[in-house]
DNA sequence: CCCGGCATGACACTTATGTGACAGTGGAGC
DNA sequence: GCTCCACTGTCACATAAGTGTCATGCCGGG
């Protein structure tokens, strides 16, 4: 699952242009132009990063920034602020507005991105780490391997998808719908007891070898990945 | 627990495309179609937020919002309120209506949801809590697990719904009615001793273990979660 | 001591989930 | 273009889990 970054800029040539390179670099993307949109957004779509801009018309980026910060769902989030040389650096600087890091304009499309990497490697790890763990179980997405226990196991692109969602909250409970949503893509219509099937295939291909079945079945509720029944 | 809506919607086609969008989002959702038929439901459904248009037949949308907030019940009853674009814009933007929020139509389906979203946060923070916790017993949304002093307790899908509302407002005595509209949904009909049996089941699923009983019977009135017995 | 209200175990029934079978797809290799 | 073959999505059916009702017996308050 690609990592969704929200962009709040005013600048619609700014706008548009991180559109154009963040998507190219392999992430979600969507763009709010001023301060209250983008805090709509955020609630609405819970992104993994937001880009925000230091001066924005309504809320300013400052502001929208406290406010996520007072919130409990939204306090640690992580943003990225955007400002114009001079603009108080030495405040962004000392990141007391909340920001967790800051890039100054005009800047280089690759110093965005690497930031942004580093960024969300420091707060989000399971977005981009290489490789997720839980328990004995070793997912690896740059080789598309997995492994239980240091034997291979064998999985088919779904099941693939499927337990790299999972694993990235190990314990939470997600409903057939989520879970279809994030591995099937959000505009699939397919069967939602296809998910029972997959999930079976799953199971079926990590208890190869005689191993526990880590994932939990919630009656009317979903599954997650979670060794305790 | 899903938080439940009332949209009070005079416009057939906004209310039936409100009820879906809003059911889609996890909402449990009742529609009325003008301030008197509103005000019932109010009273025999208390949902947890209102959704009220400005202009309304036989009572207005204003009359509604001043008649709940003279009612001690419903005087912290979330509001919010529809309005088209110039309707006194003014007077709804102080909120001196009562409303505690206001769209101004037409709006994107996506801002409401965030709005109702963000207002449910302000005011009954309890509906939308990942984990609830009362004395030694905690109950995590998100993992939809239970532990009392740590140790796992296995609740059946509905002893979960009526320990989660219970754990809302402890102390409080809810009576068999008011758990079954909870519970089971306004417009369920079984028995009410129904009700009984899974206080009974909930009862015993919490005792695993030799703990103290944490539910309280309130003879003739009800049930309510509170350990001083 | 009596009576209505409650607690509880039994049970017949619903529902949700697990699974093997199967037919359709599409791509790799020939 | 054709043939395999790994993967998919659906079904149907088996099984497990959870539900709603009752009958029975208990309990506390008047």
């Amino acid at each position: 699952m690609k990592p969704s970054i929200l962009v709040i800029e005013d600048e619609a040539a700014l706008s548009t242009l991180l559109e154009y390179n963040l998507d190219k670099e392999g992430f979600r993307v969507a763009c709010a132009a001023d301060g209250e949109e983008g805090l709509l957004r955020i609630e609405e779509e819970t992104p993994d990063l937001v880009v925000l801009d230091w001066m924005l018309p309504k809320v300013s980026g400052v502001e929208v920034c406290r406010q996520l910060r007072a919130r409990p769902e939204t306090r640690r989030m992580p943003i990225l602020m955007l400002t114009a040389r001079g603009e108080e650096t030495d405040k962004v600087r000392g990141l007391d507005t909340g920001a967790d890091d800051y890039v100054v304009k005009p800047f280089a499309m690759s110093e965005l991105v690497a930031r942004i990497r580093a960024l969300l490697r420091r707060t989000r790890p399971e977005l981009v780490e290489e490789r997720l763990e839980f328990k004995d179980i070793v997912l690896d997405r740059a080789s598309r391997r997995v492994t239980r226990s240091g034997r291979n196991v064998r999985l088919g692109p779904t099941e693939f998808r499927l337990l790299d969602f999972l694993m990235q909250r190990p314990g939470r409970v997600f409903s057939r719908e989520r879970l279809m949503d994030a591995v099937w893509g959000p505009n699939t219509y397919v069967e939602l007891r296809t998910v029972d099937v997959h999930v079976g295939r799953l199971r079926k291909a990590l208890r190869e070898g005689g191993a526990a079945d880590p994932i939990r079945t919630v009656r009317s509720a979903g599954y997650s990945l979670d060794q305790e029944r």
